[in-house]
DNA sequence: CGGGATCTTGAGCAGGTTCAAATGCTGTGG
DNA sequence: CCACAGCATTTGAACCTGCTCAAGATCCCG
């Protein structure tokens, strides 16, 4: 059980996607990137296109690709890094909303406003396609299935909010953490990464502010996990070894998901890992 | 300081719309009675029309007007009365998402699976109208408006959930109720009714579900607001009598928010109660 | 190799939960 | 009209999870 699984060096931060990979990454629920393989179509709007070539943003840790109060100018996808999305109370408490790694659409958020409500705080070398607001919409005009997309990820976003609701306002420590484990692996799959080994691309402290609980906290049940060989964990490489296990502690919502994405389907994809 | 404020009976539990009014009621992030208004102009979709006028429900107490695994097909927005929204773990744990009152829409949400994944309780005779997907895309593809209106409608609920998690994530048991209390204030005056005195439609347990802890704390920390003399509080009958101080006690994002709704909104809207 | 950031571990404390019981309110049926 | 059942609310007391403070360990980068 310690350690049949191959060291694969995949994760947030080994992401290298070449130039010429922009349109064909598989992402169902990114629709920027379904715009972009539109763009690649015959009847294309030119500023549309222009805009998604060649609009690409490279940005370093630290830096805000926007903050609270800022115009809503473009939209982002995120082609490689990795970003943070914060609320803050008055006197300064954090609180992250998301993580949003490659094939994440970042600043709809803001459309009913026009105005910034969180701030996107970089937390890797990051590229981002940059995306107009009046590109968008003059697109969207035309073009049924952009709005689709929109709509869709917009409501994606309610969704995984709702996740994070559940989990802050009724799980305990163990169980945010096994819930944050396995969301993040189920979105690395739905990427194709390893969803059983992965690099993470934020600290203990951004986990706990996310998870709404202590730095320290983090660190102590990370580490009981570790000792009831639930996962290995060295620094921000992560393993999971049991998910299945994971799963019930996480006390995720069984009826609906459960089939989806059964226990099986980490099982399988263990398999795939090993020699 | 007591009783200078005058008894109005206006609040969740009292709203009575007249049928004849249901197009003139005053909301600007209600897209569904924009929808409704733009029916009754000259070229209007029939198929909209007949949805909005006649398909209206109403339902009482406990009912669901939708249960998580639901497929979508309709929208809702209410007429009158107050509906909440949940999520809940596997295990029966009950996350309470959202209160929605009179002018409310719900339903955006499911658009990214066409399945509910929360569901929707009334929690006082409830009105809604009743919108189908169908009727609601075919005239969203003729009319921008419309669009727009839709993804405001989620984009605010982004919004909402944000501030949600914050205060789930951040903030304590004092500042929780704080915040609750002035949140609803701001909605209602948003639909011209009083700010300073209402009347909840949920139970304290219903408020802790919402707010991320026990019912025995709200009502602990109700009865010190009480004590305080921040607000009146007489069964399900609240008066704040000094939102301003409940304002720094909320600790909210205090930098782009205190412009919109300073502190002096709530005493003039104060002085307008008196006699 | 050094210094700052990040991570880990320990010990004591406290805010909020849990369990329990008393009180108050509401609506229903006789 | 009143008594009663059932639910909602309130209050008390003990407990416990997770926080805070503090110090040490480890890592990364220049």
């Amino acid at each position: 059980m310690t350690a049949m699984v191959r060291k694969m060096p995949i994760g947030l931060m080994d992401v290298a996607t070449p130039t010429s990979e922009i349109c064909s990454i598989s992402c169902s629920v990114c629709g920027i990137y379904a715009l972009c393989r539109e763009a690649n179509g015959p009847d294309v709007d030119p500023r549309l296109q222009e805009s998604i070539v060649k609009n690409r943003r490279l940005l370093k840790r630290g830096e805000f690709l926007y903050r609270i109060g800022d115009p809503l100018r473009a939209i982002y996808a995120i082609r490689s890094g990795s970003i943070k999305t914060c609320v803050r109370t008055n006197d300064g408490r954090v609180q992250i909303t998301s993580f949003h790694i490659s094939g994440d659409v970042l600043g709809l958020g803001a459309f009913a406003t026009h105005h910034y409500a969180s701030e996107a705080q970089v937390m890797e070398t990051t590229m981002v396609c940059e995306v107009p607001v009046d590109v968008l919409e003059a697109y969207g005009n035309e073009n049924p299935s952009i709005r689709q997309q929109m709509v869709k990820i917009l409501s994606q976003e309610i969704l995984d909010n709702q996740e994070l609701l559940l989990l802050l306002g009724k799980k305990n420590a163990e169980e945010r953490l096994a819930t944050f484990l396995l969301s993040l692996s189920r979105r690395l799959l739905k990427r194709s990464y390893s969803p059983l080994e992965f690099n993470l691309s934020m600290s203990r402290s951004d986990i706990g502010s996310y998870l709404g609980m202590a730095e320290e906290t983090v660190c102590r049940v990370l580490a009981r996990f570790e000792e009831e060989g639930l996962i290995v964990l060295t620094r921000r490489h992560v393993q999971l070894l049991n998910p299945d296990r994971l799963m019930v502690l996480a006390g995720d919502e069984s009826a609906v998901k459960s089939k989806e994405v059964p226990g099986a389907a980490f099982g399988n994809a263990c398999a795939g890992l090993k020699t």
